[in-house]
RNA sequence: GGCAGAUUGCCCGAGCGGCCAAAGGGAGCUGACUGUAAAUCAGCCGGCAUUGCCUACGUAGGUUCGAAUCCUGCAUCUGCCA
């Protein structure tokens, strides 16, 4: 199997590797032909979000470059959850972790390719750990671990003032031995994960060389911030998930429209495989005229094509346009408000007893999450009907209000819409 | 097991027995300015209802005309001791 030369040039434009173990011992490795590496993902939510996606997309660009994926699905190390500065977690039952896991990997699949030669390979933690015996663990892992090393790590440091339990302070032994695992089985030598990761990673390294002599490589990807230096998916619906269920590919197509110009170059080396020529175009002409944001515009399709497929990209890309285009909505097809209502969220509403007042209808399609927000917002000036300002919180939308005879589009602020099916 | 301290709204954090739906900050929401950007400025920020009512300050009780504020049990966390 031939591999891409250029590979880790690519990934250090594309600023990937915030950290990494010997760079040209990992060159040298990476050059000398398919490298088998491993990412792991914790089922600790239902879906995979904004952060897997960086690594996701990392092991398809390794791929890509000819080395062979091992995608990790942590059946195990979900039951435990790894340490964080917010504090302990809670545990999650096996039920709840089993049914995440099977999400989780189901997700993962679709990025990585199982044909070729370095085809990739699913595997979970759980089959390793799950009889393992608590001696055995301690005796063969537990013994190559300094529990002073352990407590100088970044994360057990900061939450040994609020408390961290044994289970969670533990939880770099299990990473380090799925890496020392793999690495016996499946001849495994590269582990990447995100920064927050690094000390998991490089505990995998070191168990490797302390237990069976041998070298292995790792790396973390950077932390995805806003401008600010905060984290992204502070939005309404928490995290930026990467399942439809959760996040509609509409509102995701949306929010990757609306990085901040400081960003978005960066997001574009991150998450998209256009090459470099193209990007530092895109990004040069963005300078020039960042109020078209073609960058934005660029990114938002890329990668909403790269989670939802392209027909989804077209529908939130056509939504958007009826939606935000002309202002007016009131001259659009029943079949343009039909599409893109139902991608920006659409509500039944039974007509026949007369149509709701404004604030029962934003409460209704959920852009206000009480009657009391919802009056709220009128109050602000930030309740629209077909685009119009709404003054009043009990106007009752008439007959004629309805846009092709049975839409009414209701938008609070800025960019959220919403419409309202009367029936 | 013992002793001491803590537990407040999405997060951090103040809070004298009545003037506390609870200071302040952050997050979030809306408006203005813009480019569906950022920054800035302003307002809002438990629920229901047209004066008012209900639910909230770890949990269960108690004292009191009245408790987030006092007392008791319990739970959890932190520190010290064994």
């Amino acid at each position: 199997m031939s591999v891409d030369p250029t590979l880790l040039d690519d990934l250090e434009w594309r600023g990937l590797l915030a950290e990494s173990t010997d760079r040209d011992a990992l060159r040298a490795a990476l050059a000398e032909g398919s490298v088998r590496f491993y990412v792991g993902f914790d089922p600790t939510a239902p879906s995979l979000h904004m952060g897997n996606l960086v690594q996701i997309v990392t092991a398809m660009r390794l791929q890509r470059a000819g080395h062979t994926p091992f995608a990790l699905v942590g059946g195990a190390t979900g039951m435990i959850g790894d340490p964080r500065d917010s504090g302990e977690r809670t545990l999650n039952s096996l039920d709840t972790v089993q049914a995440w896991t099977a999400r989780v990997r189901a997700q993962i699949e679709r990025f990585l390719s199982f044909e070729g030669a370095n085809a990739a390979t699913m595997v979970n933690n759980h089959d390793w750990t799950a009889d393992l015996s608590v001696i055995d663990f301690l005796r063969d892992i537990g013994k190559h671990f300094p529990v002073n090393r352990m407590l100088a790590r970044d994360t057990v440091k900061r939450r040994l003032e609020s408390g961290i339990s044994y289970t969670e302070f533990s939880y770099v032994l299990l990473q380090s031995m799925d890496f020392l695992t793999l690495h016996r089985r499946h001849g495994i030598t590269l582990q990447f994960g995100g920064s927050d990761q690094w000390g998991n990673l490089t505990g995998g390294v070191e168990l490797i060389r302390r237990s069976d002599g041998a070298t292995a490589h790792a790396f973390a990807t950077p932390l995805i911030t806003k401008a600010d230096g905060t984290k992204y998916g502070k939005t309404e619906g928490g995290a930026l998930w990467l399942d439809p269920e959760l996040m509609p590919p509409y509102a995701f197509h949306q929010f990757w429209l609306n990085v901040e110009d400081e960003k978005v170059g960066e997001l574009l080396r991150v998450f998209t495989f256009l090459p470099r020529a193209e990007i530092e175009e895109i990004e040069a002409r963005h300078a020039e005229n960042p109020f078209l944001r073609e960058a934005q515009r660029v990114l938002a399709d890329e990668v909403t094509s790269l989670v939802h497929g392209a027909d989804e990209t077209e529908n939130a890309k056509a939504a958007a346009q009826a939606l935000f285009g002309s202002g007016d909505v009131t001259g659009l097809s029943a079949a343009t408000l039909e599409a893109a209502l139902g991608e920006a969220g659409a509500t039944d509403v039974d007509g026949s007893a007369g149509i709701p007042d404004v604030v029962e209808l934003l409460t209704l399609t959920g852009l206000a999450k009480s009657k009391g927000e919802a009056r709220r917002t009128v109050a602000e000036g930030g309740a629209y009907l077909n685009n119009v300002r709404v003054d009043d919180p009990e106007l009752v939308p008439s007959k004629d209000d309805l846009v092709a005879g049975t839409w009414l589009v209701l938008r609070r602020g800025k960019k959220r819409f919403a419409g309202v099916r009367v029936r």
